[in-house]
DNA sequence: TTTGTAAGTGAATAAATAATCACTTATCTT
DNA sequence: AAGATAAGTGATTATTTATTCACTTACAAA
């Protein structure tokens, strides 16, 4: 029997490219270097991936999934309409800030081109519940009556913005106004 | 003397380089692929700019500052901040639709690593009027007191994102929201 | 009209980088 | 312990794409 396929290399491969990402932007993103971050051959790397474009795009898959998991857990249904919105934003909004590798990836490499048709619609799939919350809540009269992709959109993009500038400034987490922020983006979107 | 420097070759230089980035994504922007559908040879590209990455830059600053212009017009001079503060959004906001391809162009080269730190700050200061307009409002408590880079970043985020649905729904000027949208960013932002 | 100069051309070249492969190493089975 | 098999290697090759350059064309001045 042959060796054991490293489950482990995958997660340094996905790191390694990640870290580039963000480290020099994506254009530069080179195979060769990220091998080298993950500490193994080029050659190495595309036993695990067949191309570059399958990498990303399988890594593409992975983080959309992860952040899928964070806002959907468990954990964020709450009693209210109120409180489950305010969860789910605020889980979002942490998993962005303590990971911002992978909000940059996903956001620079949906519209890079390089991503399948495929897969976008899979991974927005990924997110079919937060829809069904969201047209609830507009039902109910909670929230806006905006066609929901619009909602998303405004919440998602006003989101990342603010995270990047956290980012840029290296706000560390204890400063920075989370409360003012939700409130800003929950005094947007109610009714 | 020789022939006149074609300003207007630069337009349409300008004009291909941005057609392709929104069809095709910026991954796949090729030089020779920008001369011919600007209709002119690639040695001839290399007259106007020296490489890519002044291509790039040139048009990155061009097109910061014609946002910026649109934003920060005499039109939207009004006698309120209120209703300063609703003609630079929409104003901000019908260009993006109308121009989809230079706000992509920005928003994509922005994070890619290809546009000189120089240059980067260079367009910042071009909405120094934008950033005095704000401290403004907030010192009247006219909108929420928190930081105008996250004011900015809020606001921007949401409204490119709100556009590029709308882009991708092919959704028609008349059709889409434009008052419910700005209520939706003005009632987040206000105090 | 001739002539000098710069713009324009696109095939050819250089540079960057994705992908391969002949070889080595590690692990598992018997 | 030996054989079998697959992982791992990194220099080499293939491919892509940025850039150049020898040549042509268009224009303006004399």
């Amino acid at each position: 029997m042959p060796r054991a396929r490293d489950e482990n290399k995958i997660q340094q491969i996905h790191a390694a490219t990640l870290k580039l990402v963000i480290k020099t932007g994506f254009s530069s993103l080179k195979m060769a270097d990220v091998a080298k971050e993950a500490g193994i051959a080029t050659g190495t790397l595309y036993i695990y991936y067949k191309s570059k474009e399958e990498l990303i795009n399988e890594l593409f898959v992975i983080t959309k999934k992860e952040v899928a998991g964070v806002m959907l857990s468990p954990d964020n249904q709450a009693n209210s309409l109120y409180e489950t919105f305010r969860k789910m934003w605020v889980s979002y909004f942490l998993f962005c800030y303590e990971n911002p590798e992978k909000m940059l990836f996903v956001e620079q490499f949906l519209y890079s081109g390089l991503i399948s048709e495929e897969n976008i619609r899979l991974t927005n799939s990924f997110f079919e519940p937060l829809n069904q919350f969201l047209e609830m809540a507009k039902q109910q009269a909670f929230i806006k009556n905006l066609d929901v992709e619009l909602l998303k959109a405004h919440l998602q993009g006003a989101l990342h913005e603010v995270v990047k500038v956290l980012m840029k400034n290296n706000q560390p987490f204890e400063s920075f106004p989370l409360n003012s922020l939700f409130e800003m983006t929950w005094n947007g979107v109610r009714m």
